[in-house]
DNA sequence: AAGTGGTCTAGACCACCGA
DNA sequence: CGGTGGTCTAGACCACTTT
């Protein structure tokens, strides 16, 4: 039997004192993400049952079912009733439709297919240190692709990675699914993204690029994506053009 | 006392089916929610505890605290430890952190100022009348607004909402906080908006409101709001200029 | 001190899945 | 059928707010 983390005499679990009180189930959550984050277990595998997990922990089987819920909540887990409960994964299908928000109009969400321009090991710009927390003369990978819809050339994305992490990615084909290759290949997940969204005329070479007139309006989305660590782990710029396409955000 | 709704033979709760089946918290939620929807309780105001609630019910207190959660989580209710449970107000601060999203590129989430431009009852357009589930002949208040963020105007807002509802709203003065507006004057509670973002070149008389170039670049956000009975209660188009402002949004 | 929501436990039973 | 997660209960204790 694995040793237990957890077994500490029931007063102290809750450190007793008031500031930096972290419930228990909490600090069980703490310790399955650290599995999840270490690679112990594997996106698409199912984990021990709650009953196997809370004997190990030596907590009871509800603050077990608890730690579990808010990861599920936070979709780190999915749990299916009757078969267990699971590693959440990366698909095509999961990143479609919780990271891209473009629709057609007629609000079908449809499988971008990607089309490389070129990808690099560059030194960082100001720009990409600033916002994927890079230091002084650290590298990064620079990846330019074009992307449509439903058959017509609709984004042009410009993608920085940290080097360190995804040096290895500079020399070779890139798929479809970027988020995906992040986990299999680098056990990075991508957990959080933030966006913020422009409309922008397209300078010359973009507008070039996405085959339209000089100063085509176009919608930027300009978006850092983080790890379960909390490590920002892409910076990503998509010049998208709206004509037959929208960004759908649905709030609450 | 009053009749407890819940108190039926235990085997009937669940319907005893596999088909249909609603787990016993869910009923409770859904005979809160319909406190709320029809203003037995009102914004702002505290809810009985769990306890008195589990009594009246006659359903266990973790039952009723399982409700209580997922209103939570729905952000129709709030809960405070010590203090009690209450319901969830559209104040100006909810709106700006939930409805809001446009933020200065330094991040500052500041309040839009507002200046009507029009307000009147109209019968409803093609358009309309399929955003608001409208018939025939059913008419619309349609307001028109700019409104503006530290001192500089860049939004221009197309408002419609079902006459059926809003007439009075026609003749009067109009709050900046419309939402809260809803809840205190008609009853109507937004707790759910779908948006639909667009990169265009304004045409000239919107150009001409906002005091820009014709062709200028805006982001169109088309918004369609729903309230607690899941009815369309506003569309709502807003031409943003986002050269010093962008639109917010966070995934997980 | 009293009352609220928050945590934790233990146990029973239900719905669902796969063998 | 056995094992999984999902629901429901009852009770104890904790943290927090108000009186």
């Amino acid at each position: 039997m694995p040793t237990a983390a957890l077994k500490v005499p029931d007063r102290d679990r809750g450190r007793g004192r008031s500031v930096g009180y972290r419930p228990l189930y909490r600090q069980v959550r703490d310790l399955l993400v650290r599995r999840l984050a270490d690679g112990q277990w594997q996106p698409g595998k199912s984990i021990p049952s709650e009953q196997q997990l809370a004997h190990e922990l030596g907590v009871s089987q509800g603050t077990v079912r608890k730690a579990l819920d808010t990861m599920a909540a936070e979709r780190l887990l999915v749990r299916q009733q009757g078969r267990g409960t699971f590693v959440a994964e990366l698909t095509e299908q999961h990143i479609l439709f919780h990271f891209f928000k473009l629709r057609t109009d007629d609000d079908a969400q449809l499988f971008p297919a990607s089309q490389m321009i070129g990808v690099g090991l560059w030194r960082a710009d100001d720009a990409e240190r600033e916002r994927l927390a890079l230091g002084d003369g650290d590298e990064v990978v620079r990846i330019r692709r074009l992307r449509s819809l439903a058959g017509e050339t609709v984004i042009l994305e410009d993608i920085a990675l940290p080097g360190a992490i995804f040096a290895a990615l500079a020399g070779c084909d890139l798929p479809n699914n970027l988020y995906g290759c992040y986990a299999s290949r680098f056990g990075v997940t991508v957990v959080q993204v933030s966006e913020r969204l422009k409309a922008v005329a397209l300078d010359g070479a973009r507008a070039a690029l996405l085959k339209v007139a000089d100063a085509t309006p176009a919608l930027t989305i300009d978006r850092v994506a983080w790890d379960l660590d909390a490590r920002p782990v892409e910076w990503r710029v998509s010049y998208c053009l709206t004509e037959r396409f929208h960004y759908r955000s649905d709030v609450r």
